[in-house]
DNA sequence: ATTTATCCGAGCATTTAAGTAGGGTATAGA
DNA sequence: TCTATACCCTACTTAAATGCTCGGATAAAT
């Protein structure tokens, strides 16, 4: 098992895409600028998220990429998955055969682990992560310093307003 | 973060430790046959565990290592600690420093990920391992083929022998 | 036609895991 | 005292993965 930044990179970039969802394709220079990523890496990152099915792209001008489903509908567990980091504990992926064909002595402790970090990854969809205040607030400091255009309600914009002070 | 087959194998080798204990100092050797791990690689694990004072050795023919603590006092997570795999999910060590000085987006999400894996992790003794059903079929197992005498209550015997058939 | 963007592949520096090799040192027992 | 046993320590090797860069191709909007 490993979470290394790739699938932090690949949370981070889809999570970029679901805040800035209705503001049509968003272009990976953006997301690059915005999160600190290097677009080479977000091109092969975005390849795999797009053969998972995970997002859609637009070619061209003014194109980019966007979600292919609802925010709720991605679960931040699919994500990590899509770009080849399995949150899975065990050697020997669950077949129970980790010591020369037998199980191991810890084989089901690492099961139990696997599924604990599996279901509380897989509990978070995009959408829990745009409601979330801490989210929010690096989010609208990311914004106003990239001259994004941002809607926020009211009661936002005075929470980022005193944020901000 | 990470967890690979050094962590696995260093929680392996302290479980054996635990089955074992009262039985005198337990050899590398005998681990490295039991649990079919290299005695080299092993060496350098149990460096570690004892530099943290998880273990204690005992030098010369008959030695060997031991639990330095109670079973009940050895946390999965300190063992996983010892060998250098932190479970830690941030790539910030939880500074909050991600994004060039600042926080980035999902910074909060992989703190509250660490937390939940060191919790469960921290939850789980080598005393709790020793008790599991799925520990003792498996600790059977191998001290029958490797022809270890083993201390077993009737009922395990019986459990045991069933088991075999 | 040119610019903007997604696509795609090769390659590369760095790190780590996992194991090998080959020394040593302490000690129980013959 | 000798010797076998076992811990102790350092250094190397192999393989794989991460996190990039670079160069180019394709598609589409101006």
């Amino acid at each position: 098992m490993r979470l290394t930044t790739k699938g932090r990179y690949a949370v981070t970039a889809m999570l970029d895409l679901a805040l800035h969802e209705g503001q049509g394709p968003i272009s990976l220079a953006d997301i690059s600028e915005r999160q600190g990523i290097s677009l080479s890496y977000l091109e092969q990152l975005f390849a795999k998220l797009r053969r998972n099915t995970l997002v859609k792209s637009v070619r061209g001008p003014g194109g980019g990429y966007q979600l292919n489903h609802d925010k709720q509908a991605i679960s931040v567990a699919q994500v990590v998955d899509a770009v080849n980091e399995s949150v899975e504990a065990t050697g020997c992926a669950r077949q129970g055969d980790c010591q020369s064909g037998e199980t191991c002595l810890t084989h089901h402790l690492w099961c139990d682990l696997s599924d604990q970090i599996h279901s509380f990854l897989h509990g978070i969809s995009l959408a829990d992560l745009v409601l979330r205040k801490d989210v929010k607030d690096v989010a609208n400091r990311q914004d106003r310093r990239h001259g994004s255009q941002v809607f926020l309600t009211t009661a936002d914009s005075l929470l980022a307003d005193k944020a901000a002070v």
